[in-house]
DNA sequence: GTCTATACGAAGATAGAC
DNA sequence: GTCTATCTTCGTATAGAC
């Protein structure tokens, strides 16, 4: 099979990776198409040819973990309630500390979060996976999931130097605490 | 008792409580100074007449809190561990729930509080209220007390609809299920 | 495809009049 | 104390050459 303009998709993944490094440590705000060009190696005119201004470029940085987590609620979906919450505890952790350097850059979007279209459909299906989360349709649980959410994606945050498998497994603690699911 | 230069005051008053609207509504970031003055009435350089700068607003907007949050640690520092733990979760929530505002606005400014010495003693008074509620030096235990408060903080985000009885009510089971003090 | 050069606007901050 | 006017810097985005 033929390689797929090896030049074009080189500059363009050049391009979203050091954009994710940059909105990782800096904040998506703080990062200015200027940073991105000079990180990539290459200008900002270059970075507009790729995407059609910042807002494009920070979907093509959530893309991955989106996909990820809408595949996670599709699969949520085919379950019962208690097995879709099992899956919903396990997976969630695991997709949290997969990604959680989109975790670092959703928290610095939050306040305009609802004027950004491009992380819209992630964000429903976060919502969709509290509510398995929960279990149930009591009102305390669902908030007691929301409260567990926010702690773990906190925790996933600034946590570049633990190990996967210690951030996995003090999730793992926590969430079943406060789920009462030990 | 003289009055102290009603005008002075009344402005100065005007500005912090706008800012604090705004900073809340829409993030620090989002809020530029001729928003502040617009709001406040004035004119930027009134504002800029009584604050050094930007990070001085938000210093003014944070100080009732990093008050509060002070307070606390110095009263903690005086009681036992198993005390000091008790009067943490009971203060704890209370004040991330009466100044659930200030919350929301250190949210948008968590990737570069490092850079700002105007909420330094805020961030590390912070830390040693996560270290009072852990109550113990076990690593999982000051993990989970550090989850516990990303909870807590996230579900007194955008939390304007509630009461604060409910919030309250809600903060306390679960951080007693995290921290296993039920 | 990628570049340089540039337009355009908005932000923080200052100067000086009132 | 508060204003208008201005400066400077920096951001996004476009035009046109290579």
């Amino acid at each position: 099979m033929a390689a797929t303009t090896p030049a074009r998709e080189r500059t363009r993944r050049e391009i979203v990776h050091q954009a994710m490094d940059l909105f990782q440590a800096r904040g998506y705000n703080a990062t200015s198409l200027q940073d991105i060009a000079t990180a990539a190696g290459c200008s900002k005119a270059t970075v507009l040819y790729h995407f059609s201004g910042k807002p494009a470029v920070l979907a093509a940085v959530l893309e991955p973990a989106a996909a990820d987590v809408a595949a996670l609620v599709k699969a949520a979906a085919e379950l019962s309630r208690a097995d879709a919450q099992e899956l919903a505890i396990k997976s969630f952790i695991d997709l949290a500390v997969v990604h959680r350097g989109v975790v670092d850059v959703l928290q610095d979007i939050l306040p305009v979060i609802e004027q950004m279209p491009e992380v819209g459909q992630l964000v429903a299906d976060g919502l969709q996976l509290s509510d398995y989360l929960a279990g149930s349709d009591d009102p305390l649980e669902q908030d007691l999931a929301k409260f567990a959410i926010n702690g773990l994606l906190g925790e996933c945050r600034h946590a570049q130097e633990r190990t996967d498998d210690d951030l996995r497994r003090l999730c793992d603690i926590a969430l079943r605490r406060i789920l009462r699911r030990a």
